[in-house]
DNA sequence: AACTTACCACTACACTCGGAGTGGTGTCAA
DNA sequence: TTGACACCACTCCGAGTGTAGTGGTAAGTT
């Protein structure tokens, strides 16, 4: 088992487009070295077999939808209200569609736990955490709404995210905006 | 091209199970045979390649999704409060968490539908009209909301299904009924 | 009633493709 | 000099597709 850690990244990126470009089905160890431009049997030498390397691709793909520090910061600078939440959830989910393959990895890595007990619990986790983080954050700043609010923003907007990524024509990607400003009028308490 | 409207059907749901229960990785012809428990090679005597079955799943599924006359007929009988809404709301989730494998098959097919234009075309046609029908009962039965409110429940909805038949511990099976009561009462304004 | 046609279930198989894994060699750095 | 890793070649194996072929059955025809 191979250890260079910059070379396991890359190989852990290039999983996760090809999980998003080819889906679950094209996912082997030698796409995966042909999307990383490696030669043919490097990953073979880094991931004991498929499954490690589903589960670490699922540990990556939060890791790299996580906003910044910079994010964060920002947030805190904006005055308590709920145009502030619009405009905040505005950038996560230009964040996330911006990082496209890294939601349908995820969407295909769902699935795929459907069947994998372990990458069930880690994708589980990665998932509480996450939002449970934003819970927080939510109610720490001080923004309007309490933590049902940003569940439901939670459940609206991943929904949305995955119809413009999949059937962009159902709503069409010029309704975004619209659809995320209404999600949060609807939702979150004027104030 | 065998003809046999009933095998095909058998198949086309077999093919459903098979995708909600491998993936697309494992929809393969003699997969979809084993599943509806006919000779080898049958599902190749019905359909031309991969493709064409896929495409015909994704017809079915949203056919069997479809709730039936009873429902349309009860839910014409309910007043026209928020409450009603509510139990409406519960029934589709029910039902539709109640045929995982359809909703979970359908997932499958919208990556697949990334990659596959025709596939992808279906799809969109399909949910259009899912979803143009349910704001024009919305609308026409006077419940209270908004057409706007419609493609909201859908969003929230849709990814609480997801959320529940991939992830199901992220909120717990037993919180799947308060969260839709929450979405509705959130998103439906009272009458 | 015998014949014919057509359809379909079922079987078998040839052929191809692609992946997994392994062992070996070269290379660089400690 | 030794160890770790990149790179490469090669083999084994399983799976899937598509097709050709066989037998049976039902309906229609003369």
């Amino acid at each position: 088992m191979r250890q260079n850690p910059e070379r396991r990244t890359a190989l852990i990126d290039a999983a996760i487009e090809v999980l998003a470009g080819q889906g679950a089905r094209g996912l082997t160890f030698r796409a995966v070295d042909n999307q990383a431009g490696v030669p043919i049997g490097t990953a073979s030498n880094y991931f004991a077999n498929r499954d490690a390397l589903l589960v670490q691709a699922g540990r990556r793909v939060f890791q790299r939808l996580d906003p910044g520090a910079a994010v964060i910061g920002e947030a805190l600078a904006l005055p308590r209200t709920r145009a502030s939440v619009e405009r905040l959830m505005h950038e996560m989910v230009e964040r996330i569609t911006g990082f496209g393959s890294g939601f349908l990895a995820m969407l295909e890595l769902r699935l795929e736990a459907t069947r994998r007990p372990e990458l069930r619990k880690v994708l589980t986790e990665q998932i509480r955490e996450n939002l449970q983080a934003n819970i927080d954050f939510h109610l720490e700043t001080g923004m309007p709404g309490d933590a049902r609010s940003v569940e439901m923003l939670y459940l609206a907007l991943n929904w949305l995210i995955t119809e413009q990524l999949t059937l962009p024509e159902v709503f069409g990607e010029g309704r975004t905006k619209e659809l995320v400003a209404a999600a949060v009028d609807m939702i979150v308490p004027p104030r």
